[in-house]
DNA sequence: TTCTTTGTTCAGTCATTATTGAACAAACTA
DNA sequence: TAGTTTGTTCAATAATGACTGAACAAAGAA
């Protein structure tokens, strides 16, 4: 029950730490202006702002989290952080650890974050071959000019999931 | 231009191509089908559905269709028209072309719009690889951990936008 | 001029989804 | 046993954004 992993530079806590305060700029953390950076980042994705937020804070203190530690610092409810840990978790970009004899949840950063979002990527693009498949299928022969369309799309796509599976190799595994 | 959505469809035989109309189940157009899916896989993009029927209706029916007639047949309203016919356009996967002596606009798919689709992936990870190096020349120095995690994160984006970059090549006229 | 056609813009509505507090269950503590 | 800590789920709210109708402007037709 200790949350020892006390980091190198914790935030939003100190008076230090500030964001905008009646009408006057103030200096920020670049480690907090990164995490919101993050945020905002995530939600132009179409990814919740929180999932962002986690992340961000994953990149900047790598090491094991507790939940509380995570719903604390980011100042959001629990119920987001089980969420948006959860979701992350599901992508593999962190990954729950334990800890002998400590009933709390630790995240960690995984160990290749980012291959996930590649292989997510690849998902949504066999996902739209598939579906250029069966049109292709469906579509009565004769429109000939439509399946021309339909099989100039499919090249496209075949050389995108080629070019992002030949990057996953380079990548890693 | 013909774009009768009625189809023949005794080739569909038992497939689930259904939608519910006044209270029975009925077989679908296999295009109207598809144009109905490239909305719904557009949504899942995070863009609006009416710009993945767009889409997918200038997949179907490839040629100069006028507003009016987009508007027409995806039974959507002339605003939507304007404002997704508008986007696809910024983003260069239909083009607007005009007929002499006709008022009205006309679009038509551009000569290569998917190459758009990895532009603007591209823009997302530079924008990306911006953060990231703000945040890297921002964060003191002292800690080491996070610059190495940022490293990381750079590598990763830098050899994904380096791949794109060849495929746009590779896929280019 | 006035009327029609055409596309855009904007305020408002609707739908979706992010976020939260509270209720809850599970598992420990005393 | 009762009380505490922990994470999840759910109903309600907040925020975001898609979509529309209506007002509008531009441009041609009469």
């Amino acid at each position: 029950m200790e949350n020892s992993f006390k980091n190198d530079d914790s935030f939003l806590s100190e008076e230090t730490d500030h964001v905008w305060r009646s009408g006057q700029e103030q200096a920020v953390d670049p480690t907090v202006r990164f995490i919101e950076q993050m945020g905002i980042h995530a939600q132009g994705d179409g990814a919740p702002r929180i999932a962002g937020r986690i992340m961000g804070y994953f990149i900047v203190h790598g090491g094991p989290v507790s939940f509380a530690q995570l719903a604390q610092e980011l100042q959001v409810s629990r119920a987001s952080i089980s969420t948006n840990a959860r979701t992350l978790s599901d992508l593999g970009m962190i990954e729950k650890v334990s800890r002998p004899g400590d009933r709390q949840d630790y995240y960690q950063l995984a160990d290749t974050p980012y291959l996930r979002m590649i292989e997510s990527y690849l998902l949504r693009m066999r996902a739209m071959q598939d579906l250029l498949q069966k049109a292709d299928e469906s579509i009565p022969n004769h429109m000939h000019a439509t399946h021309g369309r339909l099989a100039q799309m499919r090249h496209f796509f075949e050389a995108a999931v080629k070019s992002n599976e030949q990057l996953l190799k380079d990548l890693g595994q």
